[in-house]
DNA sequence: CAGTGAGCGAGCTTCCGCTTGACTT
């Protein structure tokens, strides 16, 4: 039945082919509308619609400064509305008081939250709605527009920004005669008053592809999601982004999981040259495979004549890499300084609203004109002329909108900022890649010298790197996720001649092993994502929250394994061999799927290959371009996406399966009979034994959760057998019985009704009680130091201190006790008196949108 | 923080992109 849309073998589709439901269907998509010459009718209406809004007439059709014109009123002269209260309150400095400037915080107009809010039956006529905490907002701008002579609508130049200007103006009511369109591209006077007086009209063609994005994203969402929350479990999401960013991790993490570690052996040499003291160290260019060739090959050398065969000296260039975007920003922040994704764009934010820094949201690697010329001076004045070289980036990225510039100081002059430790490192990272984008290319002089082997295959190579100039590496060196890439780097050669025949002073072969593909970082899934044009700047952050959010994923603390090697080295005193340790494939941190994320996954991949294809952003992308050109209508291009994806939701929908989607019968349990499933269950992956529904049996199933490090797809029977052990009784201890269980919050014991958890170290199948009773006495010995005072009248009543300072429990709830108060010297009043008023204080209402914490 | 989960049932969950707050539990 699903034959026709079954993954097909791994290949990415250009696109919709092969995946379309049924036969007979339009194969090529979006073909029809593709530009035609014929489609120009539309583009006349709505250009008709919109030469209302005054295309003639808003050329020039507001002086600059028209003071002596206009009679002095109340009224506001000039309302400019932006995207972002930062941006307004600097484009306020260079208008002065004709201009009153505002900002709309982004959109103020989206599609419904709780309902579907596309119409479907009527061309798809989206339902938009002032989101609640914008109301206030919409009415204040409301207001300060109809006092204003004329409301110039300053948002961002991409389809995002466009959209955003056309509902101001619906929103707001707007007159199309005092109504004005403007974008610049830098925000400074010049950029600003140019801008003024070269104002535009809405470009509908550019809010349409915005309107299409916008009702593809929803229609993906809402219709995916409730099929997830039916065949694998409740609360789930998919969409076009965030599926694509676990199918990444998912197939990275099998690509893991088959990979076959070879190992090989690197045979390293020390010479050492005619003045008999000089070392060189040399790599075998060939590596061995076995053992017994390593062998062959030491006593070979054991008798071998060593000869410098040849020296090469070769020029190298090294460019700087281009100014920040949010992308890279992101990407050198965390390998350099740490910081994860979230982290990194907090605290830009913070440096754009001190106005130190940019917009920090941009895909977009340009500087503007007043940028490049601060760059220059700041590279003339303190690193002199030949540091300097001019350039332009130009953005590769699929998808990019370049609304804003490159991610770069305001005052590129200004080194020292005041601000947190956290700020100033990100700003010095910011400031000197900026520089260092301007500046000469590196240049390095790498030597290779080759050493010959009279008895055996191969050469001896030694490299080395040595600067001749240092150009852009004096201010900023890139970093990069593979550690050993460069190993020549800054390694110095001794002088040596060609014809020199060379001793040895030991040669060493090591076993290596060939190293599996690395698992994503938050940073490298963000590069990944950018690359195939998935994701939008200010997405990057909030997706990885969101996979993370659903259990999709998780940072993982995957723990090494203990392999050994083998040494073989040749010293004058014969050929020793020895075995050594280490530790491989620990990861911390990474990106790792979990059963949720590969079983929504798999079923997506089964189901929903048209939107799970590394591709499809980008074809759909091309759609929208060419309704932004006004090729194609925006509801066309829907429609045609709509009667492909529409059909296969139905038909994943009426698929009626005994079993959840990732079920997996392990055997038959011993004792009852019964069979033994793993699944998802509502609260995450759960072994099963046994089925209600089988005759009228009483017997209720049994359930229990998997453990931390168990998977659904590799559990065995007997393991799952095992966790019907929980909750297990270790023992009693002071005439209480001490029970061990494993919980929401992971394994743990329990005692005279108090909880403890069980460490990583120690298993809750078994604990002992002696290890148990530690742990009790441990948790006990804690508590004791964070007791601080307890009131005898008030015995629910009780000063500790914790996590975020001294707090008072008081009938299951905390308050906390502010700075300026010593909490030992509280009576009970003074605590009363505190939580009456923590009480009386609007408790934060907004507990729906983060359940978990 | 804490052992959840078989159903005659109520109603809820969800997308992506723009943008900042209020929160210090």
């Amino acid at each position: 039945m699903f034959a026709n849309i079954a993954p097909s073998a791994g290949t990415e589709t250009p696109m919709f082919a092969n995946i379309v439901p049924s036969a007979g269907a339009d194969n090529s998509m979006f073909a029809n509308i593709a530009p035609t010459k014929g489609k120009k009718g539309a583009k006349r209406a709505i250009a008709l619609l919109f030469l209302r809004a005054g295309r003639k007439e808003s050329i020039f059709c507001i002086p600059l400064h028209p003071i002596s014109n206009l009679k002095q009123t109340s009224m506001q002269k000039n309302l400019v509305i932006v995207e972002s209260p930062a941006k307004a309150k600097t484009i306020e400095k260079f208008l002065g008081k004709e201009y009153k400037v505002l900002s709309s915080y982004g959109h103020i107009r989206d599609l419904k939250t709780k309902e579907f809010s596309i119409d479907i039956e009527h061309n798809y006529a989206p339902e938009y709605e002032i989101p609640a905490d914008k109301r206030k907002l919409v009415s204040e701008l409301k207001a300060e527009a109809k006092n204003a002579q004329v409301v110039w609508l300053a948002s961002d130049e991409d389809r995002e920004g466009e959209a955003i200007s056309w509902h101001l103006y619906e929103v707001l009511g707007l007159q199309p005669d005092t109504t004005r369109r403007i974008v610049f591209h830098e925000i400074t006077k010049t950029a600003i008053l140019h801008a003024i007086e070269t104002p535009r009209d809405i470009d509908m063609n550019l809010v349409n592809a915005q309107q299409a994005r916008r009702v593809l994203d929803r229609i993906v969402g809402f219709q995916l999601s409730p099929i997830l929350w039916r065949k694998v479990k409740p609360a789930l999401s998919a969409g076009r982004v965030q599926s694509v960013a676990v199918r990444l991790i998912v197939e990275r993490e099998r690509e893991i999981n088959d990979f076959v570690s070879e190992s090989a052996y690197r045979v390293i040499a020390q010479f050492v040259l005619p003045d008999g003291k000089t070392l060189l160290k040399a790599e075998l260019n060939r590596r061995l495979k076995t053992k017994e060739e390593v062998m062959d090959f030491l006593s070979l050398c054991q008798k071998a004549t060593f000869t410098i065969d040849d020296i090469t000296k070769k020029p190298v260039r090294k460019s700087p890499a281009p100014p920040f975007t949010t992308s890279t920003l992101q990407q050198e922040a965390a390998r350099k300084l740490g910081y994860s994704v979230s982290q990194t764009m907090m605290i830009a934010q913070r440096l754009y609203e001190s106005g130190l820094i940019t917009y920090m949201r941009t895909d977009s690697v340009n500087l503007s004109d007043l940028a490049l010329g601060t760059a220059k001076e700041a590279i003339l004045n303190t690193y002199g002329k030949e540091y300097y070289k001019f350039r332009q980036y130009h953005t590769k990225s699929k998808g990019a909108q370049e609304a804003h510039e490159a991610i770069r100081p305001t005052y590129i002059a200004n080194a020292e900022i005041s601000g947190s430790a956290q700020e100033k490192k990100l700003y010095d990272l910011i400031r000197k890649r900026t520089i260092a984008s301007q500046m000469a290319d590196a240049e390095l002089e790498r030597t290779t010298i080759s050493v010959s082997i009279n008895q055996a295959e191969g050469k001896f190579v030694a490299v080395g790197e040595v600067v001749t100039f240092d150009g852009f590496l004096q201010v900023y060196h890139e970093s990069s996720d593979d550690e050993n890439e460069n190993e020549a780097e800054g390694n110095l050669l001794p002088r040596v001649q060609t014809g020199e025949v060379l001793t040895w002073k030991d040669i060493t072969a090591t076993e290596r092993f060939s190293q599996r593909p690395p698992r994503y970082t938050e940073a490298s899934l963000v590069r990944r994502l950018e690359e195939l044009g998935i994701g939008r700047p200010s997405t990057y952050a909030p997706t990885i929250q969101t996979i993370q959010n659903r259990e999709y994923v998780v940072k993982g603390d995957k723990e090494g394994a203990e392999r050994t090697y083998a040494v073989c080295t040749l010293t004058p005193k014969g050929i020793k061999e020895t075995e050594k340790k280490e530790l491989f494939g620990a990861d911390r941190g990474k990106l790792i799927p979990t059963d949720i994320g590969t079983v929504v996954n798999d079923f997506l991949m089964q189901y929903f290959q048209l939107v799970m294809d590394y591709n499809f952003t980008a074809n759909v992308e091309k759609e929208f371009d060419s309704i932004a050109e006004g090729e194609a209508e925006w509801t066309k291009v829907i429609d045609q996406f709509y009667k492909m994806f529409h059909p296969i939701v139905e038909q994943a929908t009426a698929i009626r399966t005994e079993h959840k989607v990732g079920e997996r019968l392990l055997g038959t349990d011993p004792k009852s009979g019964k069979p033994v499933f793993v699944k998802i269950g509502r609260f995450g992956p759960m072994v099963q034994i046994g089925e209600s529904k089988s005759e009228k049996d009483d017997e209720k199933p049994h359930f229990a959760t998997l453990m931390k490090g168990q998977s659904i797809e590799t559990i065995t029977l007997d393991e799952a057998l095992k966790l019907f052990e929980l909750p297990r009784t270790v023992g009693e201890f002071e005439g209480k019985t001490v029970t061990a269980a494993v919980g929401r919050f992971g394994p743990f014991l329990r005692h005279d009704g108090k909880f403890v958890s069980i460490p990583k170290s120690l298993n809750p199948l078994s604990i002992t009680l002696d290890e148990a009773v530690a742990l009790i006495q441990a948790k006990r010995e804690k508590d004791a130091q964070s007791f601080i005072k307890r009131f005898d009248e008030e015995p629910e009543m009780e000063i500790r201190n914790g996590r975020f300072g001294p707090y008072i429990a008081y009938q299951g709830k905390n308050y906390k006790i502010p700075k300026d108060v010593a909490p030992a010297d509280m009576t009970r009043d003074d605590c009363l008196a505190l939580i009456q008023a923590a009480s009386e204080k609007p408790a934060t209402k907004k507990r729906t949108t983060r359940k978990k914490a």
